[in-house]
DNA sequence: AGAATAAAGGAACGCTTGATTGTTTCCTTG
DNA sequence: CAAGGAAACAATCAAGCGTTCCTTTATTCT
């Protein structure tokens, strides 16, 4: 565990082998954070077994005390995530029956969720591709009772009359893709509050669903004349807080 | 180019050198096709030079002809990609005036050039991360400017009263991510056409721009009896087509 | 205290990778 | 038809990869 790069001169390093305080729990979730951490800034493909232990301060050879493969350790760590995700969502949902609360209170659990482990989602996302076939078919199932979550909420909305939704799975697809996209460019501290940012979507996915507003009659007509008459924008002061960002993936929008 | 595997065996094999017919323009163009297909499927980092110049029928170091390093090949196939998405927009959206026109066109355009282009857009999204840093920067300089597009639209529409967009960098984030999710599950000849995703699509970002529909009164109420007043779902039938899917990614929704 | 076990070190393996270089063959142009 | 450049081969390199194996040290349990 806490063990200092060799020193430069060779016969003052005692060949040390199991470090004081060491314990095989604390090592396993240690091993799992940096591997969540530098997947997420690297990628899979582009972290290799000896960074990760260097990350961790342990020997390459080492880590294989807790994982079988490299390609275990990325699907532990998907499976697991998506387990919870999948777990978490259900429980919110645990007891609302009326299709509007939710689909709010799915839209909300997404987002904060999103925002709150990114770099698990990141990776969950993006190393689909990384995952053999056997892994990765457990993984896009688990995915797919998720996505059937938020597709039986717009289907039933679709039946009592409260959503407009001719296309329940396209619509379930475009909704999940806009939420997770927040993933993509939110940081802790933003300008934006959590909170705020939930209200936001939560309003677009709510628009989205529950079909055409005023300004809207003619929706495939190819361009009109807009009418004037809308209302003001409704005023929400969005307080500025301090930036404090931390380690990210190359894809930041910085 | 047209170069068979080595035979069995040695003693026929006349080392050869420039192959017959072969010419440097179509190779590069070869290379190119092959490269975004490969990156497309396995990933950068996952694609080999070898994998890649067998695709082509080249041997591996004949590859530095056409690029200076893997590095650079993946550059160029992102920032063309890149250039020619936000070209193509500025021309699709030239002339037009009227916000919620210039917003149907901005998404019809995204959607059918993603649809298009999947191969090309998932790379561009997926592998901005596999750049190098000044590399990385252009690629995000072009893909801001992209946004931007869409941000002024949302902009305009809502000081015009068109659009109820209280944020709209916010809002033109959200519906970039909607839209470009099309291509992680869009497969063409599938159940939909590129037109009826388009008009569903296309709905949901109007919808979502121009502000709360008739059962989105009080939406930040945490939960209330449903409103069974609404209209019922538009008819639209989706005739059904023959599947016919391409080489794809292990990120597939299969 | 001593045995058993847990935790880590450390060296090596076979292999693949991106990249370089020198050579050979084809094609074009005079 | 010969010269020069374009196009590709073939061999090679050092570096890095995931992984295995055995040893060494710390901890825990009688």
């Amino acid at each position: 565990m806490m063990h200092e790069a060799t020193p430069a001169a060779t016969t003052l390093t005692p060949t040390m082998a199991r470090t004081i305080g060491s314990n095989g729990a604390r090592t396993a979730e240690a091993i799992r954070q940096a591997g969540v951490k530098l997947i997420y800034k690297h990628g899979y493909e582009a972290m290799s077994l000896r960074q990760l232990a260097a990350e961790v301060g342990l020997q390459s050879g080492s880590l294989y005390k807790y994982f079988e493969n490299k390609q275990n350790l990325l699907f532990d760590i998907v499976r697991d995530h998506m387990e919870d995700l999948l777990g978490k969502a259900e429980a919110d949902l645990a007891g609302i029956t009326d299709p509007l609360a939710r689909l709010k209170t799915f839209s909300a659990f997404h987002l904060r969720y999103h925002m709150t482990r990114m770099a698990h989602v990141f990776i969950a996302n993006m190393e689909i591709r990384s995952l053999e076939d056997e892994h990765r078919a457990v993984v896009v199932a688990l995915r797919r009772r998720y996505e059937r979550l938020l597709e039986e909420i717009l289907r039933q909305g679709a039946e009592d009359g409260v959503f407009q939704v001719s296309e329940p799975k396209v619509a379930t697809y475009a909704i999940i893709s806009m939420l997770t996209g927040i993933c993509m460019w939110y940081r802790p501290g933003g300008r934006l509050s959590q909170d705020e940012l939930v209200e936001i979507y939560t309003g677009l996915v709510v628009d989205g669903a529950t079909g055409p507003g005023p300004a809207t009659a003619a929706r495939t007509l190819p361009l009109e004349a807009r009418p004037l008459e809308a209302a003001a924008a409704q005023p929400r002061d969005s307080s500025t807080r301090a930036k404090s960002r931390a380690a990210r993936p190359k894809t930041a929008r910085a």
